[in-house]
Order: C-alpha cells, then sequence, then structure tokens
DNA sequence: GTGTGATATCTTTTT
DNA sequence: GATATCACAC
C-alpha cells in the first residue's frame, strides 16, 4: 500500500508527503495536479487518518466524482466513501441542512436556481415600481451575487456608503433597496440561492462558535483543488475551517483563473503565503500532457500578462505537431471545415471520436459545428449549453416535488399554481400575492386558509384553490415515506403534466414527454441505486440501514447538479462540444478551439481592462493546454451574431502565439487583408440576404435626412466603402434604426469597429 | 381566463 | 435566430 508514493515523480511526492500545515501546490497545467490530490488523500488514509476527517473541495461534482474513484482505485472502498469530498456548495449545503434552524431556516430549506432569483428580482422590481429596463433583472442579480460573494449582507450593502454612492452614480440608486427585499423573500419562502449557501455558512461559522469548533474538529485535513477559484466567501470559510489545525492544503495554477466575473479572487492564491507565513509551497512545472509545441506555444501566451506566479512549464514529452490555423468564410464553412480536418485525422491516425474536443467561448458557437458533425455523420455530444435541469418541463415537475417538501417555496408556487391550466389566473394570483404581501406571509399561508384573508375570490376559483392545495398536501405527506420514484411518477400524473405533454404531438412536444421520462428514470436509479455512490449521500448513515430513498433527499443534490452530471444515455465514443470554460480540467489528444476572433474571443466585453483582458489570455492559455497531441485553431470572417452578419478580424491571441510554433494556411498574404478586401462587394448568399433586410428598414424610414456635407441615410448601406474625417476611411458592416437613432456599424482600417450615429457621422461614400 | 401573435433582448463564461 | 414577455382578441 505505501508503495503508491512511487508514482510520482520528486516534487509530487515532497507535495503528497507535507502532510500537515499549510501547503500550497502551483501546478502547471498537466502537471499531475490532481494526482497529487488523490495521492494525497490516499496517503492520509493509509497514515490511519479516519476518513470521516477528511474534506476535499472541488468545483464540479465531475470533478469531485473522479477524484472519488482515483481514491477507492487506490485505497479500496471503504476508506474512501467515508472522506467528505464534493464542491464548495453542495458540501456547504449539507452542512447548512442539519444547522441551518439556528438561521431560522428549516432543513429543507429550497435552493433558488439562477433562473428563480432572476423572476424574484423581476417582481420585486415590478413591485416597487422601478423601471425595468434600468433595473434589468440580470444587472441586479450580479450585483446582489457579487456582494455575496464578498460577504457583503444586505445590510451592510445598505450602510456602505462606498456602495451606496457606486450605485447612486450609475444612476441606479435602489439596488440596496432590491437587495434587501429579495433577501426578506428568500427567507419567507425558506429559500436560498447558490451564493447563500457560501454567505450563511460562513455567517453560522462566525455567529456560533460551538458550530464552528464542531466543523474544526470534524475537518481536521481539508484539501481544495482549484484554489484559484475561490472567491472571498470560500476563502473566508476555509480559513475559519481551518484555524485550529492549519492543516490546509490547497492546489491551483493562477494561470488557470478564468471565474473572475463571478467573483474568483486570484488574491487568495498570490496571498497564500501571508495568511499562513510557514506555508510550503510546492511548484509543479513538469507536463506530463501535452507536446512541446504546445507546451511552449502556451508559454509564449501566457507571458503576456503581468498577473501572474512565475513558473517554467516544460515537458519530456514528443516535439509533436505544429498548431494549425483554419481559415473560414464563414461560420459555417469552419464547421465544416474542422468536420473535414476531424474526419481526416479519424482517417489516418484511426483514432476514435471521443479523442477530440471543440472549445468555443460561447455556447452559442456550437450550432454550426453540430450541422457540419452531423453531415459527416460524426456523433457528438454537447455539454453546457441549455442544459438538462434548466427545461422547462423539467423546472415544472421539479416546482412540484419542490413545493410538495416546501411549502413556502413561493417561486415553486407560482410555477404551477396554473400549470397545468386549472382556471387560476393572472387576477386571482394576483390578488393572492397582495394578500401575501399584507400579511407578511408565504403565498401557501394564503391559499391553505382563504377564509382569514378577503381574497374576494368566486367560489368557483375557490374551490379550484382548495383542489390544489389538497393535492399537494397529499405529495407532502408521502415525501418522507414513500420512495421517490413512485411518488414522482404518481406527482407527475395526478399533477396532470404528463396528461398535457401526452396531448402535444409535435416533435418538441415528444421530446418534452420524453424528457420528464428521463428524469423519472434518474429518480429511479437514484431509488435503486445503494447509498454511497450518490454525489453527496456517502456520509448519511442510516442507522437501521433499511431505509428508503426519498425524494426530498433526491431534490437536495438536484439543485447543485448540471448538465455535466447527466451521464450520457448511450455513453459512447462522442467527439465533445463545449466551452472553455466547461473544459478546465479535462484533456483530449485533438482539440480544436473555433472563432479565434476579435470580440468574440478575446470576448467584447473583457477589451476594457488589462484585468479582464488578462482574464481572456488565461482562458485561451486554458484551451490550449487541454491537447495532448495536436491543436487546431480556427477563425471566421464573417459571423452571423444575434441573426446579423458581421464582419469579423482575426483575434489578436493568434499572433501571440509565436510564429514557430503555428503552421499558417497555405495561401499567404490571406491573413493580412482583415477586412475582407476580397469580400465580393455584397455577391455571398447570406450577405445578400442581409442587404435586402436592410434596404426594406431604409426605404421605410426615409423621412429624415439631416444629413448635411454628407451622404444620405439611405445611401449607407452595408458592403459599401465609406469615409470619416476622422477615422478615414472604412467598411460599411450594417445599418439598423431609424429616424435620428438610425446608425451603421462601420469597420475602419484604422481603428477598427466603431458605432456611428447617421446624423452626426457625416459619412461620405468612396466610389 | 386563455391562447395567439408581435416584440424586445439576447451572447460571455457557472455553482 | 431564438426565446421570453407583452399586448390583444376571443
Amino acid at each position: 500500500m505505501s508503495d503508491i508514493l512511487e508514482q510520482l515523480n520528486n516534487k509530487q511526492r515532497e507535495a503528497v508527503e507535507a502532510l500537515t500545515g499549510p501547503v500550497m501546490v502551483i501546478a502547471g497545467a498537466g502537471s499531475g495536479k490532481t494526482r497529487v490530490l488523490t495521492y494525497r488523500v490516499a496517503h492520509l488514509l493509509n497514515q490511519g487518518v479516519d476518513p470521516f476527517n477528511i474534506l476535499a473541495l472541488t468545483f464540479t461534482n465531475k470533478a469531485s466524482r473522479e477524484m472519488k474513484e482515483r481514491i477507492i482505485r487506490l485505497v479500496g472502498n471503504a476508506d474512501a466513501k467515508n472522506v467528505w469530498m464534493g464542491t464548495f456548495h453542495s458540501v456547504f449545503a449539507r452542512v447548512l441542512r442539519s444547522e441551518a434552524y439556528r438561521l431560522g431556516f428549516p432543513s429543507h430549506f429550497s435552493i433558488y436556481d439562477t433562473d428563480d432569483t432572476k423572476r424574484l428580482i423581476k417582481t420585486i422590481i415590478k413591485d416597487i415600481d422601478l423601471d425595468d429596463k434600468i433595473y434589468s433583472s440580470g444587472y441586479i442579480a450580479n450585483r446582489i451575487s457579487g456582494a455575496k460573494a464578498n460577504l457583503i449582507t444586505a445590510e451592510a450593502y445598505n450602510s456602505s456608503d462606498e456602495i451606496l454612492t457606486h450605485d447612486k452614480l450609475a444612476g441606479k440608486p435602489f439596488i440596496g433597496e432590491i437587495y434587501k427585499q429579495y433577501k426578506a423573500r428568500c427567507f419567507r419562502a425558506s429559500a436560498m440561492d447558490f451564493d447563500d449557501l457560501l454567505l450563511n455558512t460562513f455567517i453560522l461559522l462566525e455567529s456560533f462558535p460551538d458550530v464552528l469548533l464542531k466543523y474544526q474538529m470534524k475537518f481536521n485535513f481539508i484539501l481544495v483543488d482549484e484554489y484559484q477559484d475561490t472567491n472571498h466567501a470560500q476563502y473566508m470559510i476555509l480559513k475559519k475551517l481551518a484555524a485550529r489545525d492549519e492543516n490546509i492544503c490547497v492546489v491551483g495554477d493562477d494561470a488557470q483563473s478564468i471565474y473572475g466575473f463571478r467573483g474568483a479572487n486570484i488574491q487568495n492564491i498570490l496571498n497564500f503565503k501571508r495568511d499562513y507565513p510557514d506555508a510550503l509551497e510546492f511548484k509543479l512545472e513538469q507536463n506530463y500532457r501535452s507536446t512541446q509545441t504546445i507546451v511552449n506555444a502556451a508559454n509564449t501566451v501566457i507571458i503576456k500578462n503581468k498577473d501572474q506566479i512565475y513558473k517554467e512549464i516544460w515537458t519530456e514529452n514528443e516535439e509533436g505537431n505544429l498548431i494549425e490555423l483554419l481559415k473560414a468564410q464563414s461560420d459555417n464553412e469552419e464547421g465544416t471545415l474542422v468536420a473535414n480536418s476531424i474526419f481526416g485525422i479519424k482517417m489516418n491516425e484511426h483514432v476514435r471520436n471521443d479523442a477530440f474536443a471543440v472549445l468555443y467561448r460561447t455556447n452559442a458557437q456550437s450550432r454550426s459545428i453540430e450541422e457540419a458533425l452531423r453531415r459527416l455523420n460524426i456523433p457528438y455530444r454537447i455539454y453546457g449549453g441549455l442544459s438538462f435541469y434548466n427545461r422547462k418541463e423539467i423546472k415544472d415537475l421539479l416546482a412540484y416535488f419542490r413545493l410538495s417538501i416546501n411549502h413556502n417555496d413561493e417561486e415553486a408556487l407560482k410555477r404551477i399554481i396554473n400549470y397545468p391550466a386549472r382556471g387560476i389566473g393572472k387576477t386571482s394570483q394576483e390578488s393572492i400575492i397582495v394578500a401575501a404581501d399584507q400579511a407578511d406571509k408565504p403565498m401557501w399561508e394564503v391559499i391553505d386558509n382563504p377564509g382569514q384573508h378577503n381574497l374576494g375570490l368566486n367560489s368557483g376559483t375557490r374551490s379550484k384553490l382548495t383542489a390544489f392545495v389538497t393535492m399537494i398536501k397529499s405529495f407532502s405527506a408521502q415525501v418522507r415515506t414513500k420512495n421517490a420514484f413512485e411518488l414522482a411518477k404518481l406527482i407527475a400524473h395526478s399533477s396532470g403534466i404528463m396528461k398535457d405533454l401526452n396531448e402535444d404531438k409535435t416533435p418538441e412536444g415528444i421530446s418534452r414527454y420524453e424528457n420528464i421520462e428521463e428524469l423519472l428514470n434518474a429518480i429511479k436509479e437514484f431509488s435503486d441505486k445503494p447509498k454511497e455512490v450518490l454525489p453527496g449521500e456517502e456520509t448519511k448513515m442510516q442507522a437501521d440501514g433499511t431505509s428508503i430513498p426519498t425524494l426530498d433527499e433526491f431534490m437536495q443534490d438536484v439543485a447543485l447538479l448540471t448538465d455535466a452530471d447527466v451521464q450520457d444515455k448511450d455513453g459512447g465514443d462522442k467527439v465533445s462540444l463545449m466551452t472553455i470554460h466547461a473544459a478546465k480540467g479535462l484533456e483530449f489528444p485533438y482539440v480544436f478551439i473555433v472563432g479565434l476572433e476579435e470580440n468574440l474571443f478575446p470576448s467584447i466585453q473583457s477589451l476594457g481592462s488589462r484585468a479582464d483582458l488578462e482574464e481572456e489570455r488565461r482562458l485561451f492559455y486554458v484551451a490550449l493546454t487541454r491537447a495532448q497531441k495536436k491543436v487546431t485553431i480556427s477563425y471566421a470572417q464573417n459571423r452571423y451574431r444575434w441573426g446579423n452578419l458581421t464582419l469579423c478580424e482575426p483575434s489578436r491571441f493568434i499572433d501571440e502565439i509565436d510564429r514557430r510554433f503555428v503552421a499558417f494556411p497555405s495561401r499567404p498574404g490571406d491573413k493580412k487583408l482583415p477586412f475582407g478586401l476580397q469580400f465580393p462587394s455584397g455577391q455571398s448568399q447570406p450577405f445578400k440576404k442581409n442587404l435586402k433586410k436592410v434596404n426594406n428598414l431604409s426605404t421605410a424610414s426615409s423621412g429624415d435626412n439631416s444629413l448635411n456635407a454628407g451622404a444620405t441615410a439611405d445611401q449607407i448601406i452595408p458592403g459599401i466603402e465609406v469615409e470619416h474625417a476622422r477615422f478615414g476611411k472604412g467598411k460599411v458592416i450594417s445599418v439598423e434604426g431609424s429616424g435620428q437613432s438610425r446608425k451603421a456599424s462601420v469597420f475602419f482600417r484604422n481603428v477598427g469597429q466603431k458605432q456611428l450615429l447617421l446624423q452626426y457621422a457625416r459619412l461620405k461614400i468612396v466610389e
């Protein structure tokens, strides 16, 4: 057993053997980071540490599951299954379930997902009569989420001058008020959102010393994966938990920090040594994954970032292929080139489909790739995008489950009170909500005791309400006693969902019906499986061993699952399509990185600040270093974005790879004409379509022609060359709006793309 | 109260 | 181009 250490290199072995005290492992891409973590856990177990005293935190369920499997292979099942292992969110959700009563929450609190959060914020904005143009739910949700990630409670938010001033300057002085109400509403609904799982855990540890001590004694050894992606809340929770023993080992790579947008704080890794002055630090710099070409190419990219811990990643692997660059006319052609290339490699090298991954910046890019792969009959699987648990029909059924478990869950209640249609329409719902707000009670209280609140509903609606309440109550009565699958099936049928979906014979309707069946299958699997196999369930020791797997147990994990956790049905040999974010931690022999265009990758939102641009560069670094044998990058010169054809310029990241490592396309010179000088003036198919559309628009709005010295508004059409007094010559990409707000996107050779109001721009047409 | 068509916004990335 | 919300007709 102890010879497991011999499977490690010296650095890895040192990192594994330093079992006590604070340890930081800076692990370059492909350097065996996960290996160190798993061996460390195995080593702890071999040294006689009780598995119940080990806490191993990861960022995804998948990573956690894989780590568990590896540990099982090293030390056997009996020990490994009792290690506390999971994502931050799932582990602390579990802690909260047993301690939440101290914060006034029931243990069966609901977990609101992003969707629920946004809906609730929207209703609040409406309730307090704010303009939803100024207060967009997405922006507010981000603001609140950001605050929570930094442990700023609603009270703290509303008493911070700095924050309030910031919001005032942004023209949104009522965000604090929305936050306050949002918090109150969540509490009333016995619900926590994702960020609450961390914030409330922190509050719990902060306010209850006995709880803190309990978990400090429980978690003697703490291991954290992907430490570079922790936010402030996670950092503070760790700090508290580790304060007693300081047996904390964090593993990460600052160069792979790509979650800054959701509050990840790269300083956490940079400051570890400040917090723990006697921390041991290990750097893993040997890459075992990729060829020399890939490692070196990635190094030449990442070195352009200013914020980083210096390290030198190297490899003993073979030199390997150059990075191939594909250039396409359009996004569709890009898909075809990628699919053809995959097909070619498969033929020549005889490799399986699952040796390939296509990585992109945004989910929307998957479509053209999918279509091309389908044409060549290459099977693929998409990760992310509209995830299974985000589909409407799934959320509807889950809402029934949620409401049956937690009557106060208002987002669930609102979702299903009239789905399937049962005659409780908008007006009735409005009056229920008004009554609930007046009494400051959950909506359920009101519909459960309609007599005590003057609802003013007619008797027909009342009896419909009673029927609904009775139905939910009958489900509730069985939540803890009935087998999860049996109850789920019962709810699906008696709620009327099955009937409703079954009547819809369109392809979409059939697929919705099948999705419900799939969810029921998943629940069946949950019911049949012995408990310890389920992530998050392993420490739940049932004394009698005869317990029935119940629906509320199933629901505890479901909110924290993502698409990546849904097992592929045929589990087969498929090409993987996913965003680069989703690809972190994975590796593939052949990697295609598509859409390397300015404004897409790097994203247009990142161009404003160095920090954001550096995050995009790290993202590119992550993408490159997923590959074992070969990287192919591609870009398109034209791409449909939000339904319009747009001209694209190759990404700066292409040029940032040292030329020694790149095989450029055979036609030299092509690439150096980025703004489509070879663009046939309006001849290409999609472009023509676009031209026509805009033309219609311009004739419809020919009224306002206040252009003085320049051309008239309807002379400015996509495709023509224009000249601007200050910006020089450029090409019109698209035109939109009418009258005074009519504006054009123009690509200028010297200054890039600009949006111009035609009323002021005074463009001259270049003949 | 319900269903249908029009329209606005969306595209960054996720637990 | 796709989806979610909204106005309007039944």
